[in-house]
DNA sequence: GGAACGGTTCGGCGCCGCCCGAACCATCCC
DNA sequence: GGGATGGTTCGGGCGGCGCCGAACCGTTCC
C-alpha cells in the first residue's frame, strides 16, 4: 500500500493536478491534448502521465500512435474531487479568463460521471423535494426513487452493486450537494444519451438542449 | 479556494504526513511530541506545523509554552483517511517493528473520532445484523437504530445536524467498512467515557477492558 | 518511399523545499 | 534571580523534482 505522502505527492504538482481535473469529465484524453491544456511540452506531459499511471490514478489505452488516459475509477475521481473541494476558509481572486470559463461550468457541467453545477444541484433538490431521495442521516434512495429510476432506465438497478446507489458530492461552485453515486451516473448517462445536454467545448461544461429543458421539466419539474 | 495541487502538497511530505496520521487519533498533540514521533528536530516540526495550520488542515491552541495542534475537523480527517487508504494495487513489505505496532492497531484503534480495526468492523457488522443500520444504497440508520442510540446516550440526537449520522469508512487493516459519522463518534466517545476501551501507548491503538467485553456482548452480542 | 505527426527517452538546468544547527524568546520551576 | 524546558526564527546546505530541447521511434497518410 502506498504511503499517504506518496499518494498525495501524485497530485501535488500543478501539471499533474491540471491533468486530473481535466479528466474529471470522465472521458479519455490523449497525451497531446492534456499537454496543450496544461501548457507544457509533450515530453513533460509524457513523463507526468507515466507517474500518474504508475500511481494507479489513471489507466491508459494505446491506440496506434495515440496514448489515451482516463481516471482509473470512481475512487480516484472521488479523491480528486475531495482534494479539489477542500476549502477551509475564504476564497481567493481569479483571472478574468478563468472566471469566464468558470461561468460556463457553474451553470452545468459533468463531475466525473454525474451532473454538477446549478443544474446538478437543482436536480438534486427536485429529487429530494419529490421524495425520490431522502436526506436523513446522509442521502438514500427511497422506494419511490427506485421505481422512478427503473422507469427512467427501463430496467431494474442491480441491488447488490458495490457502489452506493447515491452519494452526496459537494458542489464547489454552489457549495451545496449534488447527486453522485450510481444514480447520479445513470442520470448523467441518460441525459447525454438522449441529448438532453450536450458537451460544449473541451472541458466539463455542458449545455441543456431544448429537448432537455422539456425533459427536466416533465421528469422532475425543474426549470433550467 | 486553494488549488488541488496546493492542498495535496500539504500532505505530500513524509513528515507532515506522519503528523496528520498521528493526529488521526483525534487528540491534540504538542509540537514536541509530534517531532519525536516523526523523527525530526523541533525546528523542523515547528515550520511544518505552521504550514499545516496555514493550510487549514490543523488548528492550534497555545497553552503557556506549549503548542497543541489537532485536526481541524471531520473533513480534514476524512481527507487524511481517504489519502491513506487509497490502495489501487498490491501491498508492499513492512519493517518488523512497524508490523508489531500494526498488530496492536489492527485489533482495535480509533480512527479520528470513531472506532476501527477488528473491533470497529465487528461492531459495524453487529449493528447491521441487528437491523440498527441498513446497508442499502450506502449506510443509513434505521428507526430502530435511532432508538438504540437514544437509549445509549440517554438523549435524542439532534436531527438537523450537518454531519451525516453514519458514514462508511473503509478500514485499511480489515479492508471492510466500519462506522464513522456522528453515530460512530458517539459510540466511540461513550466507550472511552465508560471505560469500555482504554488507550494504550501514544498511538491510536486501544484495548478492550473487561467491562467493555461485557458491555459489547450485552449491547450488541459482539464477542471480542 | 518520404513526410508529417504523436509520443518517448535522455541529459541537463534551475528552483524549490526539506532539514539541520545555532541563536533567541517565553514560560515554568526552584 | 538562575536554570531548565518547549518552541520559534534564521541562515545555509543539499537533494530532488519539474521543465525543456534534442534526438529518436512508431504510426499514418500521401
Amino acid at each position: 500500500m502506498p504511503t499517504l505522502a506518496e499518494t498525495a505527492g501524485l497530485f501535488a504538482d500543478r501539471t499533474r493536478a491540471a491533468f486530473c481535473q481535466a479528466l474529471l469529465d470522465g472521458r479519455a484524453w490523449s497525451a497531446g491534448e492534456l499537454a496543450r491544456h496544461a501548457g507544457v511540452r509533450p515530453s513533460t506531459a509524457s513523463e507526468q502521465l507515466s507517474r500518474l499511471v504508475a500511481g494507479g490514478v489513471l489507466t491508459e489505452e494505446r491506440q496506434g500512435r495515440h496514448r489515451y488516459v482516463r481516471l482509473a475509477g470512481p475512487e480516484a475521481a472521488a479523491l480528486v474531487e475531495a482534494l479539489t473541494s477542500y476549502a477551509p476558509d475564504t476564497p481567493r481572486p481569479r483571472s478574468l479568463r478563468a472566471s469566464v470559463q468558470l461561468g460556463a461550468e457553474a451553470r452545468a457541467r459533468t463531475c466525473y460521471d454525474h451532473l454538477a453545477g446549478r443544474l446538478g444541484v437543482a436536480l438534486a433538490d427536485a429529487m429530494i423535494a419529490r421524495g425520490l431521495v431522502a436526506d436523513e442521516s446522509g442521502l438514500t434512495v427511497t422506494p419511490a426513487g427506485r421505481a422512478w429510476l427503473a422507469g427512467l432506465l427501463g430496467r431494474e438497478q442491480p441491488p447488490g452493486a458495490r457502489r452506493p446507489l447515491v452519494r452526496s458530492c459537494l458542489d464547489w461552485t454552489e457549495r451545496r450537494p449534488h447527486l453522485a453515486g450510481a444514480l447520479g451516473a445513470a442520470l448523467c448517462a441518460t441525459a447525454l444519451e438522449r441529448r438532453w445536454v450536450r458537451r460544449v467545448g473541451s472541458g466539463r461544461a455542458v449545455r441543456v438542449t431544448p429537448e432537455g429543458t422539456g425533459a427536466f421539466r416533465e421528469l422532475l419539474g425543474v426549470e433550467v
